[in-house]
DNA sequence: TCGAATATTTGAATCGTTTCAACAGAATAG
DNA sequence: CTATTCTGTTGAAACGATTCAAATATTCGA
């Protein structure tokens, strides 16, 4: 380890006995430069070690070949999933996908959007944490192409790819009724959160039309397993008159928290005594310990259309327009809410 | 939107009325300029719309505020975990952690790094998911800092954090032994996979003591749910004879998905016929179809356990003596392993 | 009020690429 | 044999921030 920086295109012009252009070209345009001449500069870049700067490069270049993807959650299955999905697609298109983690945290949300910027990234995948209008606009007229997943757009403002959350919401709670069910808790974080809010309103449309039937709110700051397990606490405290006989839970991991509070820490009876249904229907959903019935969205597609998306606004800026992709969510049903 | 360039530090400069450099002290090196100038800087700046140019600050400066962390499974909730521990404390340390999925594939793995060295990354935390010492060594001599993550390093090499797997292995199984099984079967990935040769190992250690136990190994090529439900399959096809009375499952991806394939498929048991142990404790273990025993890795402090290194080494180069923490797993019993 | 000491500000040089007009040599055509 | 392409190669000029010695202001003590 002769010097303790690194070796420049320079040292390689001087070991190959040729020009920086020219060794600029044989990494970029090796078409145009002889094979004598590529051969003398690979093996000056080997014996050297010499690795690319990318920070010159895309000084010079003005963008990077990086996208970012913001997402709520990492811990969630159905994050990873979409994150495999989007990485999946952008490496295939040559691109490398960095992932921040905002935990629904609009301060680390912006935080990482700010260094996104800073590095000049060509785009970012978001699934915001909050509202998303003003913080849309601003990175967007900043220049920062933006697609949002897992949450639908205003048709003007950027591209987005979701699933139709108030279907999913409508579906999920109109199971259960048809299941006979009438007293229906929703459980979610903050209705703060679109994707909770919209399943909410498609959970009240679903009772809508049903007399007798009622539908009762539990927040909850996180959506994890451990938020779900003191919700559930929570839930099993009510008089008996108050208890909900069926509780639809805003993704699965809340719902696996609930199982896990009503199944062991008392003995209430799934879904005899209570029914329960959850959303995303991740990997676990099938091997709880009352199989989990669930929406099923489709993470990893989710991921890799918002990547095309964003793609195609990056390569087509005049002619971009801007779509909404909206899947639709899937019912899948399972023990945890059938009644027969 | 005026230019389709983004505002420059000059441009800044300009419309302040100030020198370049005095733009530049403003952003990082406030105390040195009289508030006055501030004031005017900060009001061109935000008036433009100005954001710094992280590539040429980049390059100026040698090397990025950013470390880089390579995962085998972005999907397995354990490294999710581990993820956030380590983000956690590299935005506490000023850093950004930017995370790669290599899938356990050593191409992607190779190409992350690559990229990581081409953004002159202050430093990588690392999975690996094959041979170590070649590639670690490689890297390591081109310059780029690095800790292991969930793997143990020969001590010279780099700094690395994980848990004893052997021990974990000799604990799950020791266990099964306890609960009077004698036909182990051991779920892992391949054997390539450290994590998984020394839970293996560890394994055997534990049935070698006792006459009339054996173990048979059943390799997969993925370590998520649906390889386990495959392997869970391939178990209950076998001869009675030939079937194992206790699955000691590589992670509680696999094990989910082997309780799947007895429980749902089959009519198997659990654990009365078959017993089951997994190795992560991930959330959903409590909440499995049969509560999942494991053996519990702290997966958060890992990961910032890891950043600390890491920044260690950074921070003081000649200093710097490389560590191995060593966690010790924990054995968590719940009713997928308890007989009575 | 003056000079010394201190506080601010300046702007050219630098980081390592890529780009591109200019150039040299070789090949081809007339 | 000269004009005309073609092929390769060259090297200086960006890109946009940071740095730091030098220049300029300001403050303070006598």
């Amino acid at each position: 380890m002769s010097s303790n920086t690194r070796p420049s295109i320079q040292d390689v012009a001087r070991l190959a006995g040729v020009a920086v252009g020219t060794v600029s070209n044989v990494l970029n345009n090796p078409e145009r430069v002889r094979a004598e001449t590529t051969e003398k500069v690979s093996r000056a870049i080997a014996q050297l070690g010499f690795i690319r700067n990318d920070a010159a490069r895309q000084l010079k270049a003005g963008k990077s070949q990086t996208i970012g993807l913001v997402v709520l959650d990492s811990t969630n299955p159905f994050f990873g999933e979409l994150a495999r999905g989007a990485e999946d697609q952008a490496m295939k298109e040559g691109l490398a996908l960095i992932l921040g983690n905002s935990g629904n945290d609009e301060q680390r949300e912006a935080k990482y959007l700010s260094l996104f910027e800073e590095q000049r990234m060509s785009g970012v995948l978001l699934s915001p944490s909050g509202m998303t209008a003003s913080v849309v606009s601003g990175i967007r007229n900043r220049g920062l192409k933006t697609v949002l997943v897992d949450r639908m757009a205003e048709i003007d403002l950027c591209c987005s790819v979701g699933v139709d959350d108030v279907a999913g919401g409508r579906t999920a709670v109109s199971h259960l009724l048809n299941q006979g069910r009438k007293k229906i808790a929703f459980v979610g974080g903050t209705v703060a959160t679109k994707q909770v809010a919209d399943r909410l309103a498609g959970a009240k449309e679903a009772i809508a039309g049903v007399p007798g039937t009622q539908i009762k709110v539990f927040a909850s700051s996180d959506m994890n397993v451990l938020a779900g397990r003191s919700i559930g606490e929570q839930i099993l405290a009510l008089a008996p008159e108050e208890k909900p006989d069926a509780i639809f839970a805003a993704n699965d991991l809340l719902a696996v928290g609930i199982l896990q509070a009503l199944v062991f820490r008392a003995e209430v009876r799934v879904p005899e005594d209570i029914a329960i249904i959850g959303y995303d229907d991740i990997d676990f959903a099938e091997a709880a310990i009352v199989p989990l019935s669930s929406i099923r969205q489709p993470a990893a597609t989710i991921g890799a259309t918002a990547v095309e998306l964003l793609l195609d606004e990056i390569e087509n800026p005049e002619t971009h327009v801007h779509r909404r992709v909206m899947y639709q969510p899937e019912l899948v049903i399972r023990a945890s809410s059938k009644t027969n």
